[in-house]
DNA sequence: TAAATAATTCTATTAAACGGAACAAGTTGT
DNA sequence: ACAACTTGTTCCGTTTAATAGAATTATTTA
């Protein structure tokens, strides 16, 4: 508990996917590199770091110590945070933002149930958390904000593709590769389809170990104004600590959360 | 030799100088613009302060949102500063370099009150302290910079928000747990808010021992150049050693280094 | 003082940003 | 209910900035 939120400050080896390459990321990559050391850095270190070329690395750092966003000791070579990036900070930690307020409905949702909670959406055809809050418990699944995971073996990926409309679920079924996790995971393309069948009559999904062996999940959608489902909030745990029949007795709570949260969804 | 050879017109009037048009600052000053405006915000308003043509926009804010760096609402399209954007506030503002005159504020404020300061701000709706100096007395809350706290419980959390729009605050505090720490944590909800009225009118806040019994504080607004409340320092100690009411005697100092912090914060 | 290491500049090549324009989706007014 | 308008998204040829190897210069170390 009461652990320092450091995300991965950066991972250079990520697949092409799209536009990873972006000339604008690498720009940040080295702000959080920066950043993330905590002192200042000479070239070299930010070389290891970042692991990108020299010349490049003095370049950037050239236009961003004339933007004001990196500063340098007069005389000393090595590299700081500048006070434009120090403003860009104050600014967005002060920023009104809505997240905030999802967030602490997750962390409420965490606090009455005890378990951890995640809010994710479909993006590509593929499950994306935005947000999510760990319960204090020692075995933790690894899924920061910002993970992708395929959506056919996660209770909030089938219940996304479930409310889908027949088209669109059609053209994201036919090419997911179903990929096999566990011996649960559901690799076979009728099955899926009769259990999102499911997911819509009865208005959760579950995973019932079907992407990590020891770990079950209960989602329920989340609607936006319109009444279209547009997030999956889901509770998920050990199924050691709490077995999928109990997790689903949780219900009730994750659509109240689920609610409050449509509200933020103007 | 070494003649230049130009048969081009030097085009002085194009000062190149250095990258003024670098893609890289281009990326940075969305992200401003979207940090600086307060709410969440339309690709039409983002055109609107930056300049950027539509595409160009579209094109970067897709990139961005897919590594992280801004988000948006699940069902609507406009844009908010993301998670890894908010983590690399927290890193800047916890850079060594960036703290430096921060913290010597807070010493020589130590020095003077001979108490424990810090300094924190709310992130995510949570308390998270940026800064902290110790005085030298053997007993000791170890609460080291990185923490984050309920806000509900502490003297700079009630602070924070308490000088949130009265409708933001609203949304936080409905969703806050209100967690019981000791017997005088503020576990009513009303009594919460009247407790933050008071705060507005009186400008500062206190802990009357609602986090941890034997220890309270006492927390004053740090405001930026607009004069927005965007963190808090605080000075707290053992009660046996330091009264409540002997406590609320600092304030004026605490206020003296709170303007000075404010003149950091350019 | 020389050798080693780190920082800077140079340059041709490549890839990414660019942005106008067409298109699609969503909104407003009658 | 439809048209007129606004706003968001995609397309694609063009332009420009980013790239990184190598040479050069400065700084540290032996």
């Amino acid at each position: 508990m009461l652990e320092i939120d450091n995300h991965e400050p950066l991972d250079i080896s990520k697949k092409d996917s799209s536009g990873e390459n972006s000339s604008m990321l690498k720009g940040v990559v080295i702000l959080e590199a920066l950043a993330a050391l905590k002192q200042s850095a000479s070239l070299a270190q930010l070389m290891q770091i970042t692991g990108m070329p020299k010349a490049s690395l003095h370049r950037t750092l050239a236009i961003f110590e004339e933007a004001g966003l990196v500063a340098r000791e007069p005389g000393g070579r090595t590299y700081a945070p500048g006070n434009r990036l120090s403003s860009l900070a104050i600014a967005t930690l002060t920023h009104d933002t809505v997240s905030a307020i999802r967030h602490s409905i997750l962390r409420k949702l965490v606090a009455d149930l005890g378990e951890t909670c995640n809010l994710a959406v479909l993006k590509r055809g593929e499950l994306f958390y935005l947000d999510r809050v760990e319960a204090n418990w020692a075995l933790r699944l690894h899924l920061p904000p910002g993970t992708v995971l395929p959506p056919h073996c996660s209770a909030s990926g089938k219940l996304l593709l479930a409310f889908k409309t027949p088209e669109e679920r059609a053209k994201l079924l036919e090419n997911l590769p179903l990929e096999k996790f566990t011996h649960r995971t559901i690799t076979d393309r009728d099955l899926l389809e009769s259990e999102l069948e499911r997911i819509v009559s009865t208005g959760y999904a579950i995973d019932n170990e079907e992407y990590v062996l020891g770990v079950s999940c209960v989602a329920v959608p989340v609607r936006d104004a319109v009444g279209e489902v547009v997030a999956a909030i889901a509770v998920h745990a050990a199924t050691a600590r709490l077995p999928l029949n109990q997790a689903m007795e949780h219900i009730p709570m994750l659509k109240e959360a689920s609610a409050r949260i449509s509200q933020t969804l103007s």
